[in-house]
DNA sequence: GACACCATACCAACTGGTCGGTATTTATTT
DNA sequence: AAATAAATACCGACCAGTTGGTATGGTGTC
């Protein structure tokens, strides 16, 4: 009797890349050992560097797995559903607000992480996490640009400032939680932004619009 | 004829605490290694570690080190000067803009960094690095304070948690100057964020205290 | 038996930290 | 003020543990 595995658990190269998700969100990239990996994966370095020729190749396959994973759930949150784009974009804080669950490197980022400590030591990957960061950025900028439209917007900044702004805001809420301790500071800072939003655009959402009866 | 290099020379103590914060920066905390702050104050590991009992025990001075050293430049920045609380307020937010000069390493920030990548396996230094973040933004706290006394505040949150939304906001910024190689993106955040303050108050500083008739 | 996958043993380079020794400054005594 | 004692500051070789990466061999599958 031999034992069925490939279907029940993943393949190991993908645990490899789960494992190394979780321990560089805790530890860092440079603390990371490939052992640590090896072992939150439950394999040993054979199959690590059977998979990936070096620990940087495995790390930017990393990244670009955090951007299949974190695509995916971005693509499948409920808050596209709404029909006022403010009222998207509102409810996109909200869900980050509410993704703030858990142990600090359950919801941290995984690429902000690394971008802080090697942007000058590892600066290929480096720019692959700010790939990362700019086109989940780039999701928000056609309901920014469409609430621009019908709230009207001094034009003094861009929706790719604003888009990106909104990311800076979730990196530092992460540092500061990380440096306190918990995630309530970074869920007030995420408050605060909610906030600006609103106030930039006059209005807490689909409420403005009827008032400008449509 | 023997050098006077005492008067001229810092001392060596304080030479490894500034080479420390300098490669600290740039490298992170994991990847700096002794030998490299060594050289960069031009001493060896002999004095390093009659200096400090281990390279932990460095990276804490220097976190009170630089508590110092900011503490000090803010404290003497032109801002304080100003006599309504929100020009101070707004004042110290163009402050932190104009601060964004040179390379990466020379603007952004020693405990943001440490704070992102050591958190879970240095939590004493983290500490320190937190302290030193409250610390800066209690220096804002008073202001605000006023603030929201002079024009008003909706009660939805807290002197506190605005004063750390700033920091978590330069924070950020920081982030995403690295992510993306430049302080372009850094400086439009701040913007966005001194806009946030204004939209807050409803004004754009002392203009708005003259319209109430101050 | 060819091949993908993985485990174990192993290596060379690196790193934090130690240690014995030397130069220089400061305190003490005469 | 000279002589001497005692700290203090600093150097560079060395050590022990760690780490990324390699070499080799085993196992199951086609």
């Amino acid at each position: 009797m031999v034992m069925e595995m490939t279907d029940t658990q993943q393949d190991s190269r993908t645990r490899l890349l789960d494992a190394a998700l979780k321990v560089v969100r805790s530890k860092g990239y440079t603390a990371t050992r490939v052992e640590d990996i090896c072992a939150e994966a439950g394999l040993t370095k054979g199959s690590f560097f059977h998979h990936f020729k070096s620990k940087d190749d495995l790390v930017l396959a990393a990244v670009a797995h955090w951007d299949t994973m974190t695509g995916g759930v971005f693509a499948q949150a409920p808050y596209h559903d709404l029909a006022d784009p403010l009222d998207r974009l509102l409810a996109y804080v909200d869900y980050r607000k509410a993704l703030l669950a858990g142990d600090l490197p359950d919801f941290t980022c995984f690429v902000g992480t690394i971008t802080q400590e090697a942007y000058q030591t590892r600066p290929d990957i480096v720019a692959d996490c700010g790939r990362s960061i700019t086109n989940h950025a780039r999701t928000l900028e056609d309901d920014i640009r469409a609430v621009m439209r019908i709230y009207g917007a001094d034009g003094e900044w861009t929706a790719e400032s604003l888009a990106l702004h909104m990311q800076a805001v979730i990196q530092g809420a992460f540092v500061l939680a990380k440096a306190k301790g918990g995630a309530a500071i970074a869920a007030d800072s995420i408050d605060h932004l909610r906030r600006y939003l609103t106030l930039l655009f006059g209005s807490t959402g689909s409420q403005a619009l009827e008032q400008k009866g449509q």
